[in-house]
DNA sequence: GGTGTGACCAGCT
DNA sequence: AAGCTGGCCACAC
């Protein structure tokens, strides 16, 4: 971790942490980079992560719920959808299934 | 440097 | 049960 790296890039390397296959919330990713209770800032930071030069798997990234919120922030409103499915992740109406077992918590990694 | 905005969250009505 | 409100804080204008 990194003093230096700007608010965004603490964000998109927390995001880049997720496991294959695992997903995470925006209050998680809030709480690891030491923001806890500004989740909107999360979601926000990833509007601007298609200007990246490295990927962000920000499909790997849902709500609470495990809602599938920024699906419609995506080049398509299924990629996210898609891209999970690919990664062997079960979406249904718009949810990540079984999340609570997928679920990443950075807290648990270290 | 004030104002608006945002892919959330929790609490209240 | 479902909708609304306030709060959280970084960033662009």
């Amino acid at each position: 971790m990194k003093a230096d790296e700007s608010f965004f890039e603490k964000v998109y390397d927390m995001v880049r942490k997720i496991p294959y296959g695992r997903v995470s919330s925006y209050g998680e990713i809030a709480e690891a980079i030491g923001m806890k209770g500004s989740s909107r800032m999360v979601g926000w930071a990833m509007n601007a992560s298609h200007s990246q030069t490295i990927p962000v798997p920000a499909h790997r990234v849902v709500n609470r719920n495990g809602m599938l919120t920024g699906k419609h922030h995506f080049a398509s409103p299924t990629l996210m959808q898609e891209l999970l499915q690919s990664e062997g992740i079960e979406v249904n109406d718009d949810k990540v299934v079984n999340f609570k077992e997928l679920f990443f918590s950075f807290k648990a990694a270290q």
